[in-house]
Order: structure tokens, then sequence, then C-alpha cells
RNA sequence: GAGGGUGUAGCUCAGUUGGCAGAGCACAGGGUUGUGGCCCCUGUGGUCAGGGGUUCGAGUCCCCUCACUCUCCCCA
């Protein structure tokens, strides 16, 4: 038998419903929020993930599904959408026509790592982006849609986390005070803090190791050394967070795996998958779009993990039944050919309706019916078919109807309010 | 990349000191010549993950391989 790729996952019919209740309300969250779905390829240069993520980070380096094209150019499968989709804004130049834009895209994503609970190679994401303003109020906007889009889904057990990692100006200062403070304990760090020492030390306030957490705890923070207008500006978007309602905790060792963002920072966790498995976050960006040969405009967007999400969902859901409007019950073969054009009939009019070719008995008939929660069945038999007749049960009150064959659909679509 | 756990029917799992391959659910048929759900009966369905070894005999013991799964790093 030849089997999954590692990682990946199926969905299968009767995971569809949920799915598709998932997909639906983050769409119609975010429309109700202003955004407007865009859809770029799930494939894009390598290069434009170099670039746009950053070199030294996980995913580019050792995480990304890229190969080379019949021509010898080098792709990659999206590890993340925002590339693609500030790539998309770049070359169309959509902030012309709209100097403030938002879109929202829906799709799967690919990073090659070891899978485990609630990690997939293949994994969806619900990814938005307002481009080209620089307001609190859009960073506090787009949290809310974040969290709108999981409280109208359901999922409960969820955390916002916010956090500011500053300016490049205010990180490049902080970044030489949390230098001078860890120096002291070099020795006592892990193998990849002390390997980030010099590029990146603030990895090393995020690390799971218990002595580097420790010694984290007593590290300066960043909030400490914002300059003025960061420091205004995360304490507005907050402000703005309380004006809403928004629940949220300040963590001020959260730092992103991301290269791009400024200022603004946030994850979405979850009680049961803990920090490191967060199932959302975004940030702000200030200079990734003029990076990918934009305008020198700043954006702020998150991405949410359908399958985390989904996790935070109770398996046993009505809305996630399957159901038919009707189901037709043909017996014997002369009335086979008739309820074939009848259930053609109903599909024209637009009632979901469904048969089983192979089914003789009506009582096979109606078992199957029930499984399909038809919520009606049309009966065809010789009795029926001699009287240009047929019997229409109501799987509810069991009640049954006699109605000519040429008015099966109006009786139908009559008792449909 | 490092370390645990688990592989028996479509699914969830029993399987005793090594002795005929099992249950529940699901599926099909019947109990009712044309009336579903509940109940009862019957049936279909197995390379016991794969390979090798020990043994008169291996689902069970030993070795190897593979798959899945969880934890850690990191992300959604």
């Amino acid at each position: 038998m030849i089997t999954l790729i590692k990682g990946f996952h199926d969905i299968l019919p009767d995971d569809s419903p949920r799915w598709e209740f998932i997909v639906r309300t983050a769409a119609e969250t975010l429309r109700r929020f202003g955004f407007r779905e865009m859809t770029p390829p799930i494939m894009e240069r390598t290069e434009l993930f170099e670039r746009g993520i950053g070199e030294l980070t996980d995913i580019v380096e050792k995480e990304m599904y890229t190969f080379e094209d019949r021509n010898g150019e080098s792709l990659t499968l999206r590890p993340e959408a925002t590339a693609g989709m500030l790539r998309a804004v770049a070359e169309h130049s959509l902030l012309r026509k709209e100097p403030v834009l938002k879109v929202f895209t829906i799709g799967p994503m690919f990073r090659r790592e070891r899978p485990s609970k609630g990690r997939f190679r293949q994994f969806f994401q619900v990814d938005a982006e307002v481009v080209g303003d620089d307001s609190p109020f859009t960073d506090a906007e787009v949290i809310a849609a974040a969290h709108a889009i999981m409280t109208n889904i359901g999922a409960t057990g969820l955390m916002m986390e916010i956090n500011s990692v500053g300016c490049p100006e205010c990180r490049a200062r902080y970044r030489v005070v949390l230098q001078d403070f860890l120096r002291a304990y070099l020795t006592e760090l892990c193998d990849d803090c002390r390997r980030r020492y010099e590029r990146n030390p603030l990895r090393a306030l995020d690390c799971k190791v218990a002595r580097c957490e420790e010694i984290a705890r007593d590290a300066p923070l960043i909030l400490d050394h914002l300059d003025e207008s960061c420091r205004s500006h995360f304490q507005a978007v907050q402000d703005a967070l309380r004006m809403l309602g928004i629940p949220y905790r300040i963590e001020p060792r959260m730092v992103r795996g991301l290269d791009y963002y400024t200022r603004t920072a946030f994850e979405i966790v979850h009680e049961e998958l803990g920090r490191s498995k967060a199932v959302g976050g975004g940030g702000r960006y200030d200079s990734l779009l003029k990076e990918l040969g934009g305008p020198d405009v700043g954006g702020i967007g998150f991405a949410i993990g359908l399958e985390r999400l989904s996790m935070g969902l109770s398996d046993d859901d009505p809305r996630f039944t399957r159901s038919i409007d009707v189901y037709v019950a043909a017996l014997g073969d002369r009335a086979q050919p008739e309820a074939f054009r009848i259930l053609d009939l109903l599909r024209k009019a637009g009632i979901a309706a469904d048969t089983r070719y192979s089914t003789k008995s009506l009582k096979a008939h109606l078992k199957v019916a029930d499984r399909f929660r038809a919520t009606r069945v049309v009966m065809l038999g010789d009795n029926e078919l001699e009287r240009n007749e047929a019997t229409i049960r109501d799987m509810n009150t069991k009640e049954q109807f006699t109605v000519r064959i040429e008015n099966i659909v109006a009786f139908l679509q009559g008792a449909e309010s």
C-alpha cells in the first residue's frame, strides 16, 4: 500500500463538516473586520523566504521544502504566508490603489519538522495582514480579530500574550545591555543559547532549558529599554485592548522565531498545548514590505494554526453531523429508472437528495436513509408506479403522504419551511 | 537532530506458564413477501507491522528493520 507522507494528514469525510465550519467561521469573522480574501500560490521562489523570513531563522535554515525546478531554479513550498502575501502586494502595486490594505488567506503551509501532537509538516493556517498603517489601533484591531475568530469557533482555554520587541534602534541598544548581562553566565547557558549569543542573544530569554530560564528571569527586559515612541505605542495598544475587553497578558520575555517583527508581537496560547506550541501568533513588521521591493510602509499580521485550533473543540457537536434533505428508495427493477429520474429533478430543484442503487429491500433503504440522516424519504414501488404516485415519509414524525409523481418536487419544497 | 512508548479485523482493544485467532463497534443479510433508530440471530472481514532466530509448536521469547505516536529544541 502507498501511504501518507510523514507529517501530512488526510481530512476524511467525517472530519469535513467540522473542518469546513472552522474555515468558514474564520473567513466570515475576518470579512466582518474588513479583510478581503487573497490567494497567493503555495510555492514561491526560495529567495523570497530567505529574504523575508531571515536567513538565520530555524525555518529557513532547516525546515523548508526546497527543490530545484526543471530549469534549475530553486523553489520552496511556503513555510508561512506573510512573505507571499506581501510579495503579491508589492508586485501588483496594490497599495497605490488602496493605501491601507486588509487581506487574509487560508491554506496549507509546509515545514519539515519532526511531527508530534499538534505539529505537522503540512498544516493549515488562516493568515491576515494589515499593510500601510502604523496606528496602535490597528495592532489592537488585528489582535481583536484573531481573538474573535477563536471565540466564534468556540475554542476555550486560550490566552493572548503580548510584548513589544521595539524598533530596530531600540533593539540594537537593548541587545548590548542584554549581552553585558549574559556575559557573566556564558558558561552556564545551554549550547544553543551560547551559539546564538553573538547573533541573536534575545532568543535566550525564550529558552526552555531550566538553567537558561533561571538566568533569563533576572535579565533586563526590553520593555524597560524602549524609546519614547515605542513605549507609547505599546501603551496605546494595551489601552485599546482594554477598551475592547480583550483578555491579554504581558509576556516580557516572549521573542518570536521570525526575524522581521518590530514593536508589537503576540501569541495565542492554549493551556493544553503550552507556550511552546502556540495556536496563533503574529506581530508588526515595519520594514518587511520595503525589503521585498514594495513601498516603505509598515504592517501587522497574524497566523492561526487550524489543526491546533480544532483541538480546542469538542468532538460531538451536533453542528457537525451529516445530513441530507431527501432519500429516494426504489423498490424493484421497474421503479428504479423512475426513481433515478426523480432524484435528478430533486437535485435540480436545489434539494440535497441521494439514494443507493445496490439496496433493494425497503427495510434496507430506510436503514440507509436513517444513516444519511435524511429528513424525508420518497418511496417508489410497483404499487405507486401503477397509479403514478409516490409515498413520502417524514423520518421524524413517521407520517406518510401519497403524492402524484409530478408534484413531488413542489410537495417537498412546500414542506421545506 | 536526541530520548521514550506502541504495532492483533475498517475502528477501539483483549489474548493467561509458548498449545485451534477473539470481543465490542462498524458493515451485510435475516427475524417482518413494502417501513428506519432499540432488541435478537447469522454472516463478511486477519501476511497478529515486515524479516530472521529459538522451539515439536511463536500473536506470546530473542535479534534486526519499518511504521505510528509522545517528549525535548523550534514553530501554527
